[in-house]
DNA sequence: CACACATGAACTGCATGCACTTTCTGTGAC
DNA sequence: GTCACAGAAAGTGCATGCAGTTCATGTGTG
C-alpha cells in the first residue's frame, strides 16, 4: 500500500507542499523553484530540494533544464487536451473498480467529501478547485491499484496546471452534482452508467475549461496593444520567489 | 565551454541502461542495485546513480526503501493484471490518434519493425520480447503525446517485467501476426478495428501470460522438494551485483 | 549441533564544497 | 540616451565525507 508509507522522507514533504500549492494556484506556470530557496524554506539541503524537484518532474509539474532554475510546468494547449483523454479513459477505471464494491465506510467518506464541496461552494474558487481535484483522487485512492491511483493523481493535477493557463472561472455547482451522480451510480452498481457520469463529468469539466483554443493569439503586438496605454495596470504580476 | 556530446544527462544514460536490461531480462525482480556500484560501473558518483534509481522509482521499475539497498521492483499478480486493464485503455487511445495519420515514413518504419521480430523468430527469446515491446513504444512515440507515451511507456516496461515473474514462455508467433494487423487496420485508417485489434492482441498477451493466478502454491516445502534431490541444479541463479 | 548475539563491513541519508553556467547590474563608449 | 560589455551575483552539476542504519559473518553458549 503505497499511500500511507509515511517515510518521514524529507523529499516527499516538499513535493506534496508544492503539489499543494500548485492544487490551489499559489504557484502557476513558469514560476521559479530554485533550489536552494526551496531548501533553505523547508530547512533542509539542496541535495533534497532537488531530489524533490526531480520527483515532480517525473511527475508532469516541473520543468527541469540544464543549469536554469526550475520552472513550474506550462502545458501548451494540445497538452491539456491530450491530458483529459487518458484521464477520462483513466478515471472509467477507477469508477469500473469501485462500481458495487464501496464499502459503507468509504460510501460516507465520499458523501463527507461532496458536502464539503457544497459548502465551500460560496467561499474561496481555490478551495473548491483544490476539493474537486481530491474528490478523483480520493477515488483513485480506494481502488487500492497503486498504478492507477498514480496516473489519475497525476494527471488530476496536470489538469489542474492547464485549468490556471486556458480555463476560465471554474463553476463549481454542476461539478458538485455530477460527483454525486457518479457516487449514486457506484453505490448502484451500475457499471455502464457509473463509467458513462464519469466520462461526461471529466469531459463536461474539459468542455468547460478547454472549449476551444485559446485566442488565436494573432498578432503579438495585438496583444500588447492595451498596454500601451500609459496607465494600465501591468499585464502580470511579477514573478515571485519560492 | 564544454563538450556539447555529452548533454545528455548521465543519469539519464544509467536508467537507459537498468531499463534495457529489465526488458531483457538481464535484471530479473529482486535484483539488488547499489548506488555505488552502480555509480562505479558508470563511472558516476553515488549523487548520480541515486538520481537514475529516484527515476527509475518513479516509473515503477525500481522499488525504493529507507535505509536499502534498492532492489528491482517484484509486481504482484494483482498488479500485474491492473497494469494490463490501464495498458489496453491506453494503447487503445494510441491507435485512435494515430488512425489514417501514419506518414508513409511511419509505416514503412513500423514495416521494418516487423521484418526484424521476424527475423528473430528462433533467435533468443529475449530479443523477441524487446522487440515486441518496442514496436508498442514505437507506436506511442509516434503520436507525439508527452504523456500517453510515458505512460505507455512505463506500462509497457513493467507488464515485461511482471512476465519475468509470472509469464510463461513467450509465443511470438501470433503477436507478429497481430502486430501486422494493427499496422493494416491504422493504415487503413479503420478507428474502431485499430482499437479493437489492438485491445485483443494485448489481452491475449496478458491471457497468454497471466491466465489466472500464479499456481497456488500451496505449500512451500512442495516447492522445494524437488530440490531437495543432491545433485539438482541450483534452483535460481544466485543474486548477481549491478 | 543449533541458535542467539555481537562485531565489523557494506550501504544509504544527507550536507557541504568547488567548479561551472546563467543572469543581473552597473559602467563606459559612442 | 542607448547600447555593448565586463564583472559580480545567483544558481546549478556533481563529488565527497561523515553519521547512522542494515546486513553478514563469525563467536560463544546451551
Amino acid at each position: 500500500m503505497t499511500a500511507k508509507g509515511e517515510h518521514g522522507d524529507r523529499a516527499s514533504t516538499i513535493c506534496r507542499a508544492i503539489r499543494r500549492a500548485i492544487l490551489e494556484r499559489a504557484l502557476s506556470p513558469g514560476d521559479k523553484l530554485p533550489e536552494d530557496q526551496l531548501g533553505e524554506r523547508f530547512g533542509v539541503s539542496r541535495t533534497i530540494a532537488r531530489h524533490a524537484l526531480g520527483q515532480l518532474a517525473s511527475e508532469g509539474l516541473v520543468e527541469l533544464r540544464r543549469n536554469r532554475i526550475a520552472v513550474v510546468a506550462t502545458p501548451s494547449f494540445e497538452e491539456a487536451r491530450d491530458e483529459f483523454d487518458i484521464r477520462i479513459e483513466l478515471e472509467r477505471l477507477v469508477v469500473r473498480a469501485l462500481c458495487g464494491r464501496l464499502s459503507p465506510r468509504q460510501v460516507e467518506e465520499l458523501n463527507a467529501h461532496t458536502l464539503e464541496e457544497e459548502r465551500a461552494r460560496d467561499g474561496s474558487e481555490v478551495v473548491s478547485l483544490r476539493l474537486a481535484t481530491e474528490f478523483h483522487v480520493r477515488l483513485a485512492e480506494m481502488t487500492g491499484k497503486p498504478t492507477l491511483l498514480r496516473y489519475v493523481r497525476e494527471t488530476a493535477y496536470r489538469s489542474c496546471l492547464s485549468l490556471s493557463t486556458f480555463g476560465r472561472p471554474h463553476s463549481s455547482d454542476c461539478a458538485i452534482a455530477e460527483h454525486r451522480e457518479v457516487i449514486d451510480a457506484l453505490v448502484a452498481g451500475d457499471e455502464k452508467r457509473a463509467m458513462n457520469v464519469m466520462a461526461g463529468h471529466l469531459d463536461q469539466v474539459a468542455r468547460r475549461a478547454l472549449l476551444q483554443a485559446p485566442e488565436p493569439r494573432g498578432d503579438l503586438m495585438d496583444i500588447l496593444a492595451p498596454y500601451a496605454i500609459p496607465n494600465a495596470p501591468s499585464p502580470r504580476r511579477t514573478k515571485r520567489r519560492t
